[in-house]
DNA sequence: CTGAAAGCGCTAACAT
DNA sequence: ATGTTAGCGCTTTCAG
């Protein structure tokens, strides 16, 4: 016999062995009808008899057959999953965002594939790697942070992105962000509206988009309430706990007088919170405090803060891709609405101080 | 011409189209070499010369070839991703976990597929879906919620599985855990060191391991200490947030009296801390608070706790499901170390009342 | 309603 | 060192 088998194979190729994954062509020689037609009841296809259905299905449970992802996905010419890039950092933020994404994934019958940048590993590689290799039929990249230009990294065999957190113009590309402005501004006018006058800030990492947002937001919104920009009272932060109480702790030991700190993420407010304490002092009496993002543990501490609904965000970034995988129209890109949480942390001026304003 | 066309394709069976991904046949037809010499430049195996090398990898970049993943799946026969199903809850606490797993995961070239259940989406029909569609070579699973015998779930043509949380012996399933015993009794005899007598207990939801194993050290570290287990002193909680906060507020009203709050989780303690702060009480002056877990959160309001490296269990995970795919040996059950974090939560008891015991 | 067989992109014997 | 070609498991015309 030749050594290499002429023979074309509507038969199986080997006899059935035990320690293999059953085949559509197992199914196909036990049941007596053709691969098609096995295919073809898998897929849900309607031109299939009742009583071929029920046969196939019984020979498929009793072999234990189910179809092989890997070979739809070849004979499909995709491969139905979408990849999700993240910043690794282990904030619950993020893994809320990951699981609305994958719930609206599941729901159309993608998987998720999940890869973490920063800590060693280069986004740009990352990115390559995902976007090359026929990895996933649609790439979500959450860009907090600065990861460059994303739109240059792409080759010529593109597939579709959804950029969270930063909006960018370009063919392909959608994004979904938090309402950044509308956040603050509420923030500050409820500072304002509580009878804090000199709000100071403590920022996010330079380069990142949403820390330059809000700090852009903030400036607007006190403008609009006719308060000054006290350059001294804004401090840099990024987005740590940890920063947020150095922060603090170098704020109080310049004495500067202010009414309340309005840190752009939840973490360093707990921060900022904990070098109050430390100093003596009292939130919000002494110190007003607030918070951006919703994180539960701001809710221990009584945090003022904008929530941000970092489900909704994912499950908007789900249904992005699903509707640019299944190419009808271009998503448009969403900005998704946040709340402003009125906690104690944030309490009112004592009365005769607001009276002397 | 037949329409069904009989040619052998040793040439590409299309012509180059700029819409499609190129193939390695591409490759072949523009280099002039053969499939599988491309293959061998991109597999990196040894025998190909150093020109030919040159001259595929140029032509390759010329036309933007990078070979399929899903191609070299089938022929390989195995997927080159791991499966990791975790709980739909939004903790850092997995976040970091996961992060972990797919630092090693990469490093090993293999891809992470995330799915969630819980919301809604049941346990055993993602595993059925990880596990029957031949999606990954192996399956991580998070089972800290109650999500029955995952032992029993699998069928016949099983991938191999590393359970998070919860020891399991059986063939091919390996277990990663957290040393809650040691932990436990490190804190119990830590809160007893430091004067307190009378240790409370908030709970975790029943039929989760992490609850039940705590739940059992914490009597046997008492009993070790020879101090007396309070039915009256163990109040239930899920480890939530609020319900930490409701236990406490529950426990403060019965007005019994308690030295200090051992919580089974962070979360649950900063509740605690929170409903003894509402009560016009004092952490840990009046009661004592401690927790389990290490959330960064922790820190903020002096929380002392048991930290679990969440990044270590994670990486242990994925070196674990690496092993696994590998198959050399199946990897040993691996025990995580935890550590004992003291912050000013669980102070000394004042001395007079120490010297009166 | 069902079957035959040609791919999908790549790998790995086997050949030279 | 390089080429040839039979699969990997499934889908999908095209024929009947």
């Amino acid at each position: 016999m030749n050594p290499r088998n002429p023979k074309k194979r509507s038969v199986p190729p080997k006899e059935r062995d035990n320690s293999r994954r059953p085949t559509i062509y197992d199914v196909s020689r036990c049941s007596g009808f053709s691969t098609a037609t096995v295919s073809r009841v898998f897929a849900n296809y309607p031109g299939v008899s009742r009583s071929t259905r029920d046969r196939v299905l019984e020979v498929s449970r009793d072999l234990g057959f189910s179809p092989s992802h890997i070979g739809r996905c070849l004979a499909h010419g995709s491969t139905g999953n979408v990849a999700v890039m993240f910043p690794d950092m282990a904030s619950g933020f993020y893994a809320e965002v990951l699981a609305g994404i994958d719930e609206v994934l599941a729901e159309h019958g993608f998987n998720t594939l999940t890869a973490f940048y920063g800590r060693g590993r280069d986004a740009k590689s990352v990115f390559t790697r995902l976007n090359s290799g026929f990895l996933a039929d649609a790439l979500i990249i959450a860009s907090s942070y600065d990861i460059g230009d994303v739109s240059q990294w792409s080759g010529s065999c593109d597939t579709p992105m959804v950029l969270l957190d930063r909006p960018l113009a370009k063919a392909g590309i959608s994004t979904v962000c938090i309402d950044n402005a509308s956040g603050v501004a509420a923030m500050v006018r409820h500072l304002h509206t509580n009878g804090h006058r000199r709000i100071a800030v403590i920022s996010g990492p330079e380069g990142t988009w949403d820390a330059e947002q809000r700090m852009a937001s903030y400036r607007v919104a006190m403008q609009e309430i006719k308060l000054e920009v006290n350059p001294l009272l804004i401090w840099a932060g990024n987005f740590t706990f940890e920063s947020g109480r150095h922060a603090m702790r170098t704020a109080l030991a310049g004495r500067l007088p202010v009414d309340a700190v309005f840190c752009f993420n939840d973490e360093m407010a707990l921060g900022a919170i904990a070098a109050i304490n430390e100093a003596g002092l009292k939130v919000p009496d002494d110190i007003a405090v607030a918070g951006f993002d919703g994180i539960s543990a701001a809710e221990g501490v009584q945090l003022t803060t904008v929530a941000c609904p970092m489900r909704t965000v994912g499950r908007s970034a789900g249904t992005m891709a699903v509707s640019l995988i299944k190419g009808t129209e271009r998503p448009r890109d969403q900005v998704i609405p946040v709340r402003l949480v009125i906690r104690s942390s944030s309490g009112k001026r004592a009365a005769h101080w607001t009276k002397a304003m």
